[in-house]
DNA sequence: TTTTGTCCTATTTTT
DNA sequence: TAGGACAAAA
């Protein structure tokens, strides 16, 4: 053993690593061995004789805990796999499932992602006859979601008369009933949203100081990574786990902090050193991650911060190209010069196109680059954006495991009980609601027992529906999730529904449930999870997102799309930062307060140290926006850079320099090639005889050839009797197949 | 009850 | 532009 790592660590690495004891916090500066750091200290705790099982290392992302755990187990071994490590959601969600009982939450309680929160929001200002356009579920979540993150409870929210005032001042003095109702709603459900996977951590440790104590003794040394990025929830969950032992060390760079809008408080890192007078500072200055130019060129951005703490980032490395500013006349023509600039870069210097990254500020920006790489036949990954999980789908699946594990999942019941269609429609599903909410029952309650609450014709198809609930429920029981989700699948008629459709679309929905089913799989045969029960696949799943999956499934060197939040962490040889223009890039809504541009500058700051050799700049003059073009003025952030690393060759220097008007009119020129789109064609439309009579279709026959007064001629390809209604599928000349019930449907057989 | 078509609005970032 | 919500037809 030894500590022959120290010999790959510089001085203030090395300090970081030894200190054992005590409170810590670590300021990490982009790219300065941050992680590798946290690594080592991990290691040398380990080596310390520190048990693995005493030691809690909170990350932000799935993806870096698990990156960290693969680091430390090629240091120390297979012992790795007992620390607990994660991010402060999974770590939570997996203590809260074990003490749930104690705060009146089932084990198996579900946990809602935003959809499900917002869906429950928009059913509950609905039921309470507010105005929804001046209570948007989004908004109300991220007023309830703000209050929680500062632990502000229901009651607290309803009685503060600040609160009240603002809430009043915005015309939504409602607010707090909606907060109440949400609660309340959830909490019936056994649904916790992501913030109360906090909220009700800090609750159970509040309300209950021997199971606040046990994790004490259980976590004698606790690590937050990304500290700039914690809420005040989180942040005193950490102190409390904290407050026995006092081994706290917390790792953080102030100067990437971009998460404010989802509560993180800046403060908690800049106020460590009250809560912790005996706090031991490191700083890690030294960059190796990129050039000398990008990192004096970010220096030079951060510095128009005023909030921030004291720290100089250098870098030993090359100076390196400059930075190279692209200028287009719009984002398509964007797309195109960055494209060309990726595949001219990659064969000039034999580089692979996981080199690559693009990074913007918004996901729509995402469009004109990936056509632009498909022209070039650019390989090219998105991360972000739609979530295998949030697809159709995948949730109405399991939408199915989580009822079965809780049947009181009030967002899942509404999202399966007619689907497949059982005709269960708005209107019963309303008076199950009205039943449960004048009988004082859940909704399951009265679900299971309709046949006391309805007539016997409406209530038979829920009755079944509930019997199928119960069934799964016992399978679930005995069975491990695979088993569970297998027979479900089959069971409730989706595997069914989804093989007979054989549109494109249709297969790749039902290879997705496969693709489910196999993840299922996989998570049971893993032969060190302890718990293969679906009620724990399903909380696992809850967390994971886009960033996680994706990177699995990546194939071949392909070039990397996203966001600039979702790159943190991340590096890249080439990055390419597009859209810097004003009102995107700082964002229109975060240029109106110092506070919030600081927060755009730091997001900047943030995208420029992605890049270790060449990072490229570009701006668009004009630009699609939803629907109509819009002219840009390029951003602020582009003067910000100290111009001695800026390289203006594409555009106008800050002098104007006779290549802007000729490139621009280059540009036109190009852009004026692309042809108008063309125009929709308008159907010869077809006009029904004025002496159209219907026929009695009651006797219709397949093939039959027929006239419909809006669709014209068709045969008759299918006939369909669904208990009593007849569908017939009907192939019409120029609308192509139909479905019409014939009941309805006017029909002359010709 | 279900399907279709039209209108309307949203575009900040994510555990 | 695109997807979702709602009204109207089947």
């Amino acid at each position: 053993m030894g500590l022959d790592y120290l010999s790959l660590l510089n001085p203030s690495q090395a300090a970081a690593v030894m200190q054992i004891d005590g409170p810590c916090m670590i300021i990490a500066g982009a790219g300065s061995g941050k992680t590798r750091v946290l690594t080592y200290r991990i290691a040398n705790l380990l080596e310390k004789n520190v048990d693995p099982f005493n030691i809690l290392a909170l990350t932000f992302t799935n993806k870096a805990a698990k990156e960290m755990r693969a680091r430390i187990e090629k240091v120390v071994g297979p012992e790795a796999k007992n620390l607990w490590m994660g991010t402060f959601h999974s770590i939570f969600a997996r203590i809260l499932r074990s003490e749930a009982d104690k705060i009146g939450y089932p084990r198996s309680f579900t946990i809602y992602d935003t959809q499900d929160s917002k869906t429950l929001i928009g059913q509950i200002v609905k039921e309470l006859e507010l105005d929804d356009k001046l209570y948007k579920p989004n908004l109300v979540l991220g007023r309830i979601s703000a209050a929680k993150n500062k632990l502000i409870s229901v009651q607290q929210y309803l009685n503060d008369p600040v609160i009240k005032q603002d809430d009043e001042a915005a015309l939504r003095p409602k607010i707090g009933v909606l907060y109440q109702q949400y609660a309340s709603r959830c909490f019936k459900a056994g649904a916790m949203d992501f913030d109360d996977l906090l909220y009700q951590t800090n609750v159970l440790f509040k309300d209950h100081p021997d199971v606040l104590n046990k994790y004490q003794n259980i976590f004698k040394y606790v690590m937050v990574d990304e500290y700039q990025d914690t809420n005040y929830s989180q942040y005193l969950i950490a102190r409390k786990l904290a407050a026995k032992e006092r081994n706290i060390c917390v790792v953080g760079d102030d100067a990437q902090s971009i998460y404010a809008f989802r509560g993180a408080d800046i403060q908690n890192i800049l106020n460590f050193e009250k809560d912790y007078p005996e706090l031991q500072v490191f700083k890690l200055e030294q960059n190796y991650r990129s050039t000398k130019n990008i990192v004096w060129a970010a220096n030079s951005v951060i510095k128009n911060n005023q909030a921030q703490l004291r720290k100089d980032v250098f870098s030993d490395n090359e100076d390196g190209p400059l930075i190279e500013v692209l200028k287009a006349a719009s984002d398509n023509e964007e797309g195109k010069l960055v494209a060309q600039s990726i595949y001219e870069d990659k064969m000039n210097h034999h580089l692979s196109y996981d080199d690559f990254a693009i990074l913007y500020r918004t996901n729509a920006q995402s469009r004109a680059m990936e056509e632009s790489l498909r022209k070039l036949n650019i390989k090219y990954k998105i991360v972000g954006g739609l979530s295998f999980y949030q697809r159709k789908e995948i949730k109405d699946l399991v939408a199915y495991l989580r009822l079965t594990v809780n049947p009181n999942d009030e967002q899942a019941l509404r999202r399966v009980i007619n689907y497949p269609k059982r005709g269960i429609g708005d209107t019963t599903l309303a008076k199950l609601i009205n039943s449960a909410e004048e009988s004082n029952h859940t909704i399951w309650e009265v679900v299971s027992n309709a046949d006391k609450f309805l007539p016997t014709r409406t209530a038979n198809p829920i009755v079944d529906f509930a019997e199928k609930i119960k069934a799964y429920t016992a399978v679930a029981a005995k069975e491990d999730a695979f088993e569970a989700a297998k027979f479900i699948a089959k069971n409730s008629g989706m595997i069914e529904e989804l093989y007979a459709d054989k549109s494109i679309e249709g297969l790749s929905r039902y290879e997705n449930i496969q693709e489910l089913l196999n993840g299922v799989k996989a998570y049971t045969e893993d032969p060190e999870r302890e718990d293969k029960s679906l009620g724990a696949f399903l909380q696992d799943i809850a967390l994971v997102t886009d960033a996680d999956t994706k990177d699995a499934q990546s194939e071949g060197e392909q070039v990397t799309l996203m966001t600039i939040h979702s790159a943190k962490g991340l590096e890249f040889r080439n990055v390419y930062i597009v859209g810097m223009e004003e009102n995107l890039f700082p964002s229109q809504m975060m240029i109106t307060s110092r506070a919030d541009l600081e927060e755009e500058r730091r997001l900047f700051y943030v995208a420029i140290t992605r890049a270790e050799k060449k990072l490229t700049l570009s701006y668009a003059t004009s630009r699609y926006q939803w629907g109509n073009l819009r002219s840009c003025e390029k951003s602020r952030f582009l003067d910000e850079i100290d111009p001695q690393y800026v390289d203006f060759k594409f555009s106008s220097g800050p002098a104007g320099s006779p290549m802007d008007s000729a490139f621009g009119h280059v540009l036109e020129r190009r852009s004026n090639l692309i042809p108008a789109a063309p125009r929709k064609t308008v159907a010869t439309k077809y006009v029904a005889p004025s002496d159209f009579q219907p026929s009695d279709t009651s006797n219709l026959q397949n093939g039959q050839r027929v006239e419909h007064p809006k669709f014209g001629f068709g045969q008759v390809t299918k006939l369909e009797n669904q208990n009593g209604s007849v569908k017939a599928i009907i192939q019409f000349e120029e609308v192509g197949e139909k479905t019409l019930l014939l009941s309805f449907a006017k029909l002359r057989i010709v």
